[in-house]
DNA sequence: CTCTTGCATATCGAATTTGATATAATCGCT
DNA sequence: AGCGATTATATCAAATTCGATATGCAAGAG
């Protein structure tokens, strides 16, 4: 059963791009990679409801791309930046909270604000 | 009333170090700076009830010095470190997300865990 | 008082993360 | 199909963050 959380890692950057085999992460490297895909995942649909990658850039003072990256939960963005993002789309650390807690579980993508 | 909160702040390298005026701070960036207090403060509270700082250093892969950093909030540890510590006191995505979601406010600081 | 233990502060080169830029892929629309 | 707008990928130098090391400071024990 830890194919599908396996697949979820492995589509972005974290197996091969840090050549280390998902097998050999501790449960702490894991739980790390997916507070990173919860918020990764909540920042983009945050973000789709009220502008565009560019415009959050904007906000951020970064560049659209790193925003791409961010929202694809790639192994090069940090949580820092995850979470500035959140802010800038206007999220609480309320909201910020709840994605982070909800973290490692498979659950239904849905309910997702 | 912004009085304690902002001495909270300054405290830590958060002004001087920085060289930016309290008042100067976007409301993001002065939320970015209170979860990362708020992390910090869970941080130290769970550590202590557990390890010393040399010991977590351990577990983390890091150095005593960057724990105590963080535990300060100091302003050079990222949020990635404190979310990493959190985890190696054995604190759960939802133990993070609870301590983030309560940022910003005064609150009483005794029911902490 | 002296030793030890735990925590704080300072410095520094190494590693990671960042924003910028260029460019390609994808989608919606006509 | 063609076009404009949006998002994804690649590269790279600059900035930030990192762990290591040295050292200072405080409190408790003997």
């Amino acid at each position: 059963m830890d194919s599908a959380k396996r697949e979820r890692l492995e589509s972005k950057g974290w197996k091969v791009g840090n050549a280390v085999d998902f097998l050999n992460l501790s449960p702490e490297e894991v739980l790390l990679i997916e507070i990173k895909l919860a918020l990764a995942d909540s920042l983009r649909k945050r973000r789709q409801k009220r502008m565009t990658q560019a415009q959050l850039a904007e906000k951020l003072k970064s560049s659209q791309p790193r925003v791409a990256r961010a929202e694809c939960g790639d192994a090069s963005v940090s949580i820092e930046l995850l979470v500035r993002a959140m802010l800038a789309t206007g999220a609480t650390p309320k909201d910020i909270g709840k994605a982070i807690a909800v973290a490692g579980k498979g659950g239904n993508p849905l309910p997702e604000a």
